[in-house]
DNA sequence: GCCGTTTTCGGCCCGACTGTTTTCAGTCG
């Protein structure tokens, strides 16, 4: 049982419990436990296997709970869920995905309308009889049916990629109306969390109706969903909600901490201000004054501001998800500098027109010239990927033969000539080593047999690490974000291997890859692996995603000097071939 | 149900907006 099916079980517990009118506290218990279970760094199986009692260790994880884990690692179910289900189903449940909808509403409508189901509510909305409800109206119906449309159309999250792309265009429409002094994306898109919801915009105006009415005239708007004086929320006809904020100048600084959260984040911030007799909101910071109960504001302006009259330095916006960053800052040892798209010098993993990317040799080189980097490798697929035209040996010395001549005749980069060798199912690899070792870099992945159980999976990984001619695994977990899950794999023993063997893990950016992940990236190097940010890219304008990867190396608290491919070409070479 | 520099009981983040009310509960982030 994986932890992510262990924190949804916990969430279903929760929603269950709420609806039933339990305590919100033991609610939010769960709730919390299911959060950190689903980033911890380790797997709860394996910690179970090594001792149970680790699992105290796990905040918001206690004695209880921690049965409750112990129950689901060993057994594969929890009772207390078996029984909580007979009288809420998993399409009841399902109930509360809908906006507006929330559990008090919800057991109304089960208690008196006997409201099952999504096609339950549905029916009871076409006839009407919500609005005959104490406490519910018309508009009540009315948007319950828009949040069932919509409900129906964008089930889960935008990828990063896709949300950046949008709120820039949102962003670039908004400033040309020149009512705004001040906009700015905050939420999980400024945390460069690698889906996002809906998008928030931050906005400073002196023509705060008019900006409001501006936002509402966005091109493919589809609905106003709210609209106030501090804040109006639209959904776009792709089903994408978007939220503009009217911030006063002022205090700009505590709003954008506020907004860009995370929740947990903020609770944090909030709990070590009250312990020091503050209070912060998006207003600011106030000193509490004893007696009147009311507050006297301390900081506001900055972010910087708002952090240091809490004790502590600025936490960079991809660090705020509450996984320890609030402490680290407390006690001043954050990570110096994190690694920025400016330190990447080189791009080590490139398709071209001889396998499935798009371009030639030569216009890949090009373009990352044009990027200013120092080195560039050519990493094409091997013949076990049919589908992508994999060489074959006879194809594969003619390539390298054609990299080297543009190496020779293009000048001011230097084009490494590189594979992206297949892992076989038995963890043997797609060339023999008297090909590999002619290679300047050998890249190893995976693209079949995704389902394995996780010994041999794990046994399979390690046995490609410990050939000597490997220098990078690519996409460590195989993941595609809202299509694939991660292989089965012990991590931590990869990561152990990785750094033993010398071989790179990747952090590649390509589409929904975005693997290693945030949380992958700083166990690995946690455990002293160097990484590679590389964009896997099969077109030169993929060359761009590397800043996709960054931002999710940042998340991971990744530095410059844990990164290879910000090393100038000797020192990099030097690494690759410290190997074997 | 968790947690502890208010420490084994008694707390547990804070404010805006909506709809249905006429002073507020519910929802959301």
């Amino acid at each position: 049982m994986t932890n992510k099916q262990i924190s949804d079980i916990f969430v279903q517990i929760a929603d269950i419990l709420e609806i039933k009118g339990e305590n919100i506290f033991r609610v939010r218990a769960y709730r919390q436990a299911a959060a950190n279970i689903l980033t911890y760094a380790r797997q709860a199986s394996d910690i179970c296997r090594e001792d149970p009692e680790l699992l105290l260790l796990v905040p918001g994880i206690g004695k209880d709970l921690k049965e409750k884990i112990v129950e689901m690692v060993t057994t594969g179910k929890l009772k207390k869920l078996d029984e909580l289900s007979k009288e809420f189903s998993p399409g009841f449940l399902e109930l509360l995905n809908l906006s507006g909808l929330g559990p008090k509403t919800l057991k109304k409508l089960k208690d008196e309308l006997g409201i099952a189901d999504i096609n339950d509510l549905k029916k009871a909305c076409e006839e009407g009889k919500i609005a005959s409800l104490a406490g519910m109206g018309e508009k009540t119906e009315e948007k319950l049916l828009e949040a069932i449309e919509y409900h129906k159309k964008t089930e889960g999250r935008m990828l990063f990629q896709e949300a950046y792309s949008l709120s820039g265009d949102v962003l670039a429409y908004l400033k040309r109306s020149g009512y705004f002094k001040k906009l700015e994306a905050a939420g999980s898109l400024r945390r460069g969390k690698e889906t996002v919801g809906d998008i928030d915009i931050l906005a400073v105006s002196s023509e705060s109706q008019k900006a409001m009415q501006f936002f509402t005239l966005y091109p493919g708007i589809r609905n106003v969903i709210s609209k106030g004086k501090k804040k109006t929320s639209i959904a776009l006809e792709n089903g994408v909600q978007i939220d503009l904020r009217m911030i006063e100048d002022k205090c700009f600084g505590s709003a954008l901490v506020y907004f860009t959260g995370s929740q947990a984040h903020n609770i944090k911030l909030r709990k070590i201000a009250k312990k020091d007799g503050k209070k912060v909101s998006e207003y600011g910071v106030f000193r509490i004054n004893p007696g009147s109960g009311k507050g006297t504001a301390i900081a506001y302006r900055t972010e910087e501001d708002v952090y240091k009259s809490l004790g502590m330095a600025w936490i960079p916006p991809e660090l705020r998800e509450d996984s320890g960053e609030v402490e680290t800052a407390l006690e001043g040892k954050l990570p110096g500098s994190l690694i920025k798209l400016t330190d990447i010098k080189g791009d080590l993993h490139v398709h071209t027109n001889e396998t499935d990317g798009r371009n030639t040799i030569e216009e890949m080189a090009l373009a990352a010239k044009n990027k200013g980097y120092e080195y560039i490798a050519i990493t094409d697929h091997s013949k076990l990927v049919a589908v992508a035209k994999g060489m074959d040996e006879t194809r594969l010395l003619k390539h390298i033969d054609r990299i080297r001549d543009a190496d020779n005749r293009i000048k001011g980069i230097k084009i490494l000539v590189g594979v992206e060798v297949d892992i076989l199912k038995n963890g043997e690899l797609d060339f023999s080593d008297s090909f590999l070792k002619e290679l300047d870099i050998v890249i190893a992945a995976v693209h079949s047999n995704f389902s394995m159980d996780i010994n041999t999976q794990t046994d399979r990984i390690l046995r490609a690490l410990d050939n000597k001619f490997v220098n990078i695994l690519a996409h460590p977990s195989g993941r595609l974000i809202t299509k694939r899950s991660p292989l089965e794999l012990d991590m931590d023993t990869v990561f152990r291997r990785a750094k033993e063997n010398g071989v790179i893990l990747e952090v590649n950016t390509h589409g929904e890859r975005v693997d290693l992940s945030d949380v992958n990236s700083r166990r690995a190097a946690g455990i002293g692996v160097k990484l590679a940010i590389n964009t896997d890219s099969h077109g030169v304008e993929q060359l761009d995603q590397m800043m996709f990867g960054v931002i999710s190396a940042r998340r991971g608290w990744i530095k410059r000097e844990d990164v290879v491919n910000t090393l100038p070409l000797p020192r990099m070479l030097a690494i690759l071939r410290k190997k074997g």
